[in-house]
RNA sequence: GCGAGCGUGGCGGAAUAGGUAGACGCACUGGACUUAAAAUCCAGUGACCAUAUUGGUCGUGGGGGUUCAAGUCCCCCCGCUCGUACCA
C-alpha cells in the first residue's frame, strides 16, 4: 500500500546516507591548488562523554556553512578533534578508579558515534586528540623553541591558586575572584612557574584587531580592554634625605602639582623594608591584607591605608614633601604597584584624602583661570585648563601631560611610557593529565631542556591518584632522570601545561595531523587562515587571545607563515530551556514534566510542578534535553532544522517541544511532497513557463534561491529557513495537470532540495535519489538565479496620502511618472481624499507614491 | 561606576540604502475528515471601531525632534541582558 511507502522514516534513511558518505569519502579534503579553499572550523570539544545541545547548535552551524561552501565549488576543509587533556579525566580517576586515558578514550568513542549520527560533513581522516603523544610531542618542541628564543621563562610570582583544583590559574581564568571552572574563591600564593611572553606581542595583538573585519565588535572590544593599553609616565619620588626612590606609574602627570600623597600596594617590595624599619606597622598590615583572602567583596571594602613615618620629595616643588601610605586599593599587578594621589582629580584619592585628612589641591578647572566655587564634593576628572601648577598654568590637560613629561625627563625624574594591563601567560599547572613540560632541573647545570632525541616526554601510565597534589611529583621513577649535560642525577619538571596550550594551535595541526613536524608549512599555507571559526562567546579573551598570540609567536620563530589564525569569527548564543521545580523546591527534568493546558504536572499528573525562568541548559538546574533522545525520536535532520530555524545564531535560543514537533511536521510534509508523484522518468531540465502558474512557481523558486543565498552569506540562517518554507508553500500549492507541469515542478523541487540540503542533508539525499538522480545531492552545484524572473515587469505600488497607506495599484514598471500619478489619483479609495489639488506628489519609482494634501 | 547590546502581536522572530510594519513559524480559533480523538487538510488570527469592505483610528519601551514619509536618523528618559571593574 502507498501508505507504507509514504512514511518518512528518518532513522532508516539517516543511517543509509551516513554510511554512503563514509564509504564514498564524500567529505575528505585534499589539497587542490586549482580550487579556492575554504576552512570551516567549530571549536573542538572536551570529551566529557556525551554531546549536549550547545554542541549540536555549534556543529550544525558549521556544517551548514561547510556544505554550502562545498556546493559553491570551494575545496572545503572541515575537521573535528578532541581537546582531551583536562581536569575531569583526573577527577574521574580519583572517584571511579579509572585511568584518565581509558576514561578519555571511552568518552571520545561515545561522542564520536553521537556526532556521526548527526550527519556532520567532517573529514574524519583529519581527526586528532591532544592527549595523544603524537600531538603533544610537537607542543614540547614548540615550547623548547619558545624557551630558546626568550618567549618562555620561569619566574616566581604571586599566582592565582585554585584550592579546589589544587592548581595555578592564569589571570584570564579568574572570573569574579573565582576559578573559571571550579567556581572556588581564588587565593594568592607565591610560586615558581613557567610563563609565555604574550606581553611581547601586546601591541601587535591590539593593532591587528583592526584587521579582523569579520570578527564581532564585542569580542574585539573585550580583547582590547583586556590588553588595556594606556599612555603615561613613570615618575620617581625620592624618599626624603635618601637616594632611595619610589617609582609610580601615572596617566595623569599633568596633575602632579595636585599630588598630596604616595600610596603603595601591600605587596610592594619596599613594604618589606618598611616592616623591618618600623615593626609597629606589621599588625596594621595584617588588617589591610584582607584583599588577599577575600577578593569577591572587593567593591564593598573601605579604602584604608597605613601611614609610614617617612616622606618623599615632590619632583617639581623643592620644599614640598608628601606622606607615604600602604593602601589596600593599590594593585601590585598594574603599573609599578605604586601611585601618587591627586585627590582633586581622582575619586579614589579623593575618598582617601577625606578619610585621612590630606590636602586637596585643585589643579584642573573647567574654565580657564577659574577655581571651583564652594567646597569640593567630588573629584573633577574631565578635561580643562591647568591652575595652581607653576609652569603648566593655562595649558590644556593634554598639553600639560606633554610638558610635565618633558620636564620630568629633563630633570631625570621620570620618563614617558606605555603601560599594558595584559600580563604574561602562566602555563604551569600542578596536574597529571596534561602535557609534561620538557624541562630537567640539575643541581650542577641548572635548568636544562629535554634533548630532542628524548622527546616526547611521555606521561607515565602507572600513577597513584590517592595522595593529594600532583601525582607526577609523587612518582619517583618518572621524576628522577639524568642531566642531559653532566649526566648526574637530576629531576624532571612535574608541572604540565595549561590545556589552553593545546587549543592554541590545533587548527593549524588539522592541515596535516600526521606530519613529522608540528606544522606542514605547505599544507598550512594552502588551508590557513581558518575562513570561518564558530564557537561560544566565553572564549572571547581566553582561547581566542592565546591562539592569536601563539600564531604570532610561531610566525616569529618561522614555524608557520601566518599572523592571524581566524579570518572570520561567529559566536553562537546559548541553548536555553524552561526550568521546573516540584513542590519541594527541587529542580526537575523536562522529561518528567507534563503540560496540561496552562499548568504543569509530574508525568503521572498527580503533583503540580512550578515553571521557573528560561535559562541556559545546565545539569545543575536539570533543564537539559538530551540530543540523543531527540535524534532517536525525530531524526537528526529535525534537530538540525529546528536549532537553526528559531533564532539568529548569535542570539540565545529556547528549546521547546513545540518547536521540534513543528520542524518534524515540516520534514514530513516535504517527504509527502516528494513521494506524492513519481518523477523518476521526468527529465530534470529548465523550460520556459507556459502560463501564469508556471511563471509564479519559477518566480518563487528564484526568489528563494536569491534570498536563501543572501541569508546564508549574512549568517541569518533563521531567515534562510523562512524563505525555504515560503518556497515549500508555493510548491505545495502548485498542481500538476500536464507533463510540462511535471517538468516544471521537478525542476523547482530539485532546486528547493539543494537549498535545504545544508540543513537536512539526509532527507535531501534520499529525496534526490527518489527524484531519479544518480549522483549524490552533495555534489549538486548551488543553484543560480534567473534574473529574467526576478526583474518582474509588473509590481504592486502602494499609494500613500500624507505618508499613510491608502491603497495600491498594479502597474507595469515601464510607466513614467505622469502615468503613475494619473493612475494613483484616480484610484477609487484615493479620490475621496482629494477635495483640492494635491500640494505635492512624491514618486519613488518601483517603491512608493506619496500624495501630500 | 564604565563599556556593549537589546526593547516590534499571546510567543520565537522578519522588515538591504528612511518608502506597504508584523515575512516565516509556534500557539490559538473555526471548519473538513473521523463513531470519537490524534494526525492531516482548509480558513482566520496586532488592538479597537465599523456601514464587516477594496473602510477607519491606534500601534515597534516612553517623551520630543528632523522628513513628503521614521521600527530604522537625532536629543532626552525608562527597562532588561551581557561584559568588565579600585587599571592610577
Amino acid at each position: 500500500m502507498s501508505f507504507f511507502v509514504n512514511k518518512y522514516n528518518p532513522s532508516k534513511i539517516e543511517k543509509k546516507w551516513q554510511n554512503f558518505w563514509e564509504y564514498n569519502k564524500t567529505f575528505s579534503s585534499e589539497i587542490d591548488k586549482s580550487l579556492k579553499k575554504y576552512y570551516v572550523l567549530e571549536m573542538f570539544p572536551y570529551p566529557s562523554g556525551d554531546i549536549h545541545m550547545g554542541h549540536v547548535r555549534n556543529y550544525t552551524l558549521g556544517d551548514l556553512i561547510a556544505r554550502y561552501k562545498r556546493a559553491n565549488g570551494f575545496n572545503v576543509l572541515h575537521p573535528m578533534g578532541w581537546d582531551s587533556f583536562g581536569l575531569p579525566a583526573e577527577n574521574a580517576a580519583i572517584s571511579n578508579n579509572v585511568h584518565p586515558k581509558s576514561w578519555t578514550e571511552k568518552n571520545i568513542q561515545n561522542m564520536k558515534s553521537q556526532l556521526k549520527k548527526m550527519g556532520l560533513s567532517y573529514d574524519w581522516s583529519k581527526e586528532l586528540s591532544t592527549c595523544n603523544s603524537d600531538y603533544y610531542k610537537h607542543e614540547q618542541k614548540i615550547f623548547i623553541e619558545f624557551y630558546k628564543r626568550g618567549l618562555a621563562y620561569q619566574k616566581e610570582t604571586i599566582v592565582n591558586w585554585d584550592p579546589v583544583e589544587q592548581t595555578v590559574l592564569a589571570n584570564e581564568q579568574v572570573i569574579d575572584g573565582k576559578g573559571w571552572r571550579s567556581d572556588a574563591v581564588i587565593e594568592k600564593k607565591r610560586m615558581k612557574g613557567w610563563f609565555l611572553k604574550i606581553t611581547d606581542f601586546a601591541e601587535e595583538l591590539l593593532e591587528d584587531l583592526n584587521s579582523l573585519k569579520n570578527w564581532p565588535e564585542k569580542v574585539k572590544l573585550m580583547q582590547k580592554n583586556w590588553i588595556g593599553k594606556s599612555f603615561g609616565a613613570y615618575i620617581d619620588f625620592y624618599i626624603k634625605e635618601t637616594t632611595n626612590k619610589i617609582t609610580v606609574f601615572s596617566t595623569r602627570p599633568d596633575t602632579l602639582f595636585g599630588a598630596s600623597f604616595i600610596a603603595l600596594s601591600p605587596e610592594h617590595q619596599l613594604v618589606n623594608e618598611f616592616k623591618k624599619t618600623y615593626p609597629e606597622i606589621n599588625d596594621k598590615l595584617k588588617k589591610i591584607n584582607i584583599k588577599n583572602t577575600n577578593e569577591q567583596n572587593l567593591d564593598k571594602i573601605e579604602k584604608i591605608g597605613i601611614k609610614i613615618p617617612v616622606k618623599v620629595s615632590h619632583p617639581f616643588i623643592k620644599d614640598r614633601f608628601l606622606p607615604i601610605f600602604i593602601a589596600n586599593f593599590v594593585l601590585i599587578d598594574y603599573g609599578t604597584g605604586a601611585v601618587f594621589g591627586c585627590p582633586a582629580h581622582d575619586q579614589r584619592d579623593f575618598d582617601f584624602a577625606k578619610k585621612y585628612d590630606l590636602e586637596i589641591i585643585e589643579v584642573v578647572s573647567k574654565e580657564k583661570n577659574q577655581k571651583r566655587k564652594g567646597s569640593i564634593e567630588s573629584a573633577y576628572t574631565d578635561n580643562g585648563y591647568l591652575i595652581n601648577s607653576d609652569f603648566l598654568n593655562g595649558l590644556t590637560v593634554d598639553e600639560a601631560k606633554e610638558l610635565s613629561i618633558k620636564k620630568l625627563e629633563e630633570f631625570n625624574l621620570g620618563s614617558r611610557t606605555i603601560n599594558y594591563r595584559l600580563k604574561d601567560w602562566g602555563v604551569s599547572r600542578q596536574r597529571y593529565w596534561g602535557c609534561p613540560i620538557p624541562i630537567i632541573y640539575c643541581d650542577n647545570c641548572g635548568i636544562q631542556t629535554v634533548p630532542e632525541k628524548d622527546l616526547p616526554v611521555k606521561l607515565p601510565d602507572k600513577v597513584d591518584f590517592k595522595n593529594s597534589g600532583n601525582p607526577l611529583s609523587n612518582h619517583p621513577n618518572w621524576i628522577n632522570v639524568k642531566c642531559p649535560k653532566c649526566f648526574r642525577s637530576a629531576k624532571r619538571e612535574t608541572d604540565t601545561f595549561d590545556t589552553f596550550f593545546e587549543s592554541s594551535w590545533y587548527f593549524a595541526r588539522f592541515t596535516d595531523p600526521n606530519y613529522k613536524n608540528a606544522i606542514n608549512k605547505s599544507n598550512a599555507n594552502y588551508w590557513l587562515p581558518v575562513d570561518q571559526y564558530i564557537g561560544g562567546i566565553e572564549h572571547a579573551v581566553l582561547h581566542l587571545l592565546y591562539s592569536r598570540f601563539f600564531i604570532k609567536a610561531m610566525n616569529k620563530l618561522d614555524l608557520i607563515n601566518l599572523t592571524e589564525p581566524f579570518k572570520s569569527l561567529q559566536t553562537q548564543g546559548m541553548v536555553c530551556h524552561q526550568t521546573y521545580k516540584n513542590n519541594r523546591n527541587e529542580w526537575m527534568f523536562p522529561k518528567d514534566v507534563k503540560r496540561v493546558d496552562d499548568e504543569f504536572f509530574t508525568i503521572d499528573k498527580k503533583i503540580k510542578v512550578f515553571p521557573g525562568r528560561i535559562e541556559k541548559m545546565s545539569k545543575s538546574k536539570k533543564n537539559v534535553i538530551d540530543p540523543n533522545t531527540i535524534v532517536n525520536t525525530f531524526g537528526s535532520d529535525t534537530a538540525r532544522f529546528f536549532i537553526l530555524s528559531d533564532s539568529p545564531p548569535q542570539r540565545d535560543m529556547e528549546w521547546t517541544d513545540e518547536g521540534v514537533e513543528g520542524a518534524s511536521k515540516f520534514l514530513n510534509k516535504v517527504w509527502q511532497l516528494i513521494t506524492a508523484d513519481n518523477y523518476n522518468d521526468t527529465p530534470y531540465q529548465k523550460i520556459k513557463h507556459n502560463d501564469e502558474n508556471d511563471f509564479k512557481i519559477f518566480l518563487a523558486t528564484y526568489k528563494a534561491i536569491s534570498n536563501v543565498t543572501q541569508a546564508i552569506e549574512d549568517f541569518h540562517f533563521n531567515i534562510a529557513i523562512a524563505n525555504i518554507r515560503t518556497l515549500f508553500n508555493e510548491l505545495n500549492f502548485y498542481k500538476i495537470k500536464t507533463d510540462n507541469n511535471k517538468i516544471v515542478k521537478k525542476f523547482c523541487i530539485s532546486n528547493f532540495l539543494i537549498l535545504l540540503n545544508p540543513i537536512c542533508p539526509h532527507l535531501c539525499e534520499e529525496a534526490w535519489e527518489i527524484l531519479g538522480n544518480k549522483q549524490s545531492i552533495s555534489d549538486a552545484p548551488w543553484p543560480k538565479v534567473d534574473l529574467e524572473y526576478l526583474n518582474e515587469r509588473h509590481i504592486t505600488l502602494p499609494i500613500q496620502i500624507n505618508g499613510k497607506r491608502r491603497g495600491e495599484i498594479k502597474i507595469a514598471k515601464s510607466l513614467n511618472k505622469k502615468e503613475v500619478e494619473n493612475l494613483a489619483l484616480n484610484h477609487q479609495n484615493i479620490v475621496k481624499f482629494l477635495d483640492h489639488t494635491p500640494k505635492k506628489i512624491i514618486y519613488i519609482p518601483n517603491k512608493i507614491i506619496n500624495i501630500v494634501i
